[in-house]
DNA sequence: CGAATACTTGATAGTCCTCAACTCAAGTGG
DNA sequence: CCACTTGAGTTGAGGACTATCAAGTATTCG
């Protein structure tokens, strides 16, 4: 189930209905179309907010990229998502931040201070666009426990490339992968050796090719998503 | 990682900040307080909505148990969660259902047409409580991303005891488990005898009793909460 | 340029999966 | 009421995939 499939010339997970699963996380231009935002810079490997601090704000990316992510005490991490430029994060259930956030990169993050107590957000129109972006951060992490829950390794790498090709890409078929080997093994549920034996794997079969170490490009789409669908 | 830890004696993933993860998915009474919304059953193993199908009510459960799923081409399942009475479901980011949903038992559910058009809810108060449930939904998504990218089977096992028996207990220690080992397995991404093995194993350890296959009785609760605080 | 860090590759081990047989429970029909 | 059937669940043996441990290579940054 897990440690799947016909190893050989397997067809990869395929949706019933044929339908395709990620997509860009969108903003909807929530914040930057309110004046009250602020914009502030985080260098590289700092927090944004942590887990158990208070949430007053909403963030978005504007420059830059984002990780958040679930601590446990022995050390293992499990990151939720990458944000990007555009992406909306940190909309809370309750007044405090379940999972910590830091910047990947040097970013620029817009905050926006929450209207202060429940329902004084009286403009419906950003409620409405919040709803419409939680829902779709509901959806990217159901789409991510299929892939922790059903995908061997295999299928994890192929998702995640064709994933960040579609969010991050550049020049069509070259992406850069903006963060560590690390941070895309606690995205996956994998170890880093694991990340880079399935990625030298795929440059090995000309699936795709090690520009360098942060740079991929994507040789064979339709393998890759023969792996994914 | 994955497989994780130092076999003896370990004490299990533990947030930092010591808070506690899994809760119950509230239902803030969205549906019940609105005059539009009807009430339908289903029998057991039939289907409330299907992937694809176009999103236009959302549901909440009044008596049974509900489970929402993802099915891959090549039969491998991931049920993303279990609704219970008071739960709502069926909330989706576009026009259509990104899953799957279906009774495990009788059920009965209650309906509400979604207001025609985009932005015709111009009713305040409840886009801000859908706003709420789906933010409970994305953060039990989020603990669920957890489990699955970072424990082993015994740890998601025992959180998945210890959740139910705080959605579904019975006179306390005593949890009925209402959906079948396949519907666990699939929940947990593991298999139905890896289910298996772990229940008997925490049976033989006096950890749990089983009392028989569909109820469980809670012995020790300390050595559960240890293997997921 | 050198040290620290990130990444890759190899060998081995462990957890969980797969396949298979068995037990148990529930429902049916004679 | 009991043999029969069927499906669900348990248990066992073996194997596969990934983790772990370790060493080596590449990259980055002062």
């Amino acid at each position: 189930m897990m440690h799947s499939g016909p190893a050989p010339v397997q067809c990869g997970p395929k949706l019933v209905h044929g339908e395709r699963r990620a997509r860009p996380i969108s903003s909807a231009d929530l914040l930057s179309s309110l004046p009250t935002s602020i914009t502030k810079r985080f260098t590289r490997d700092t927090e944004v907010f942590g887990q158990g601090g208070s949430a007053d704000y909403l963030y978005e990316v504007r420059t830059g990229a984002v990780r958040s992510y679930t601590l446990l005490e022995d050390g293992r991490r499990q990151i939720g998502s990458f944000f990007f430029p555009g992406d909306v994060f940190g909309i809370e259930a309750g007044i405090t931040h379940q999972f910590s956030t830091d910047a990947i990169v040097d970013s620029s993050v817009a905050l926006l201070k929450w209207p202060a107590g429940p329902m004084a957000a009286h403009d419906l129109q950003f409620v409405y666009k919040l709803q419409i972006i939680t829902a779709e951060q509901l959806r990217h992490a159901q789409e991510h426990s299929v892939l922790l829950g059903c995908m061997n390794a295999r299928e994890r790498m192929a998702t995640f490339l064709l994933d960040m090709g579609r969010r991050y890409g550049l020049a069509g078929d070259l992406i850069e992968l903006i963060m560590s080997r690390q941070d895309i093994a606690d995205y996956l549920g994998l170890t880093i050796e694991t990340v880079s034996r399935r990625l030298s794997e795929m440059a090995e079969s000309e699936t795709i090719e090690l520009t360098s170490t942060r740079w991929v490009r994507l040789r064979n789409l339709r393998t890759l998503m023969e792996l994914t669908q």
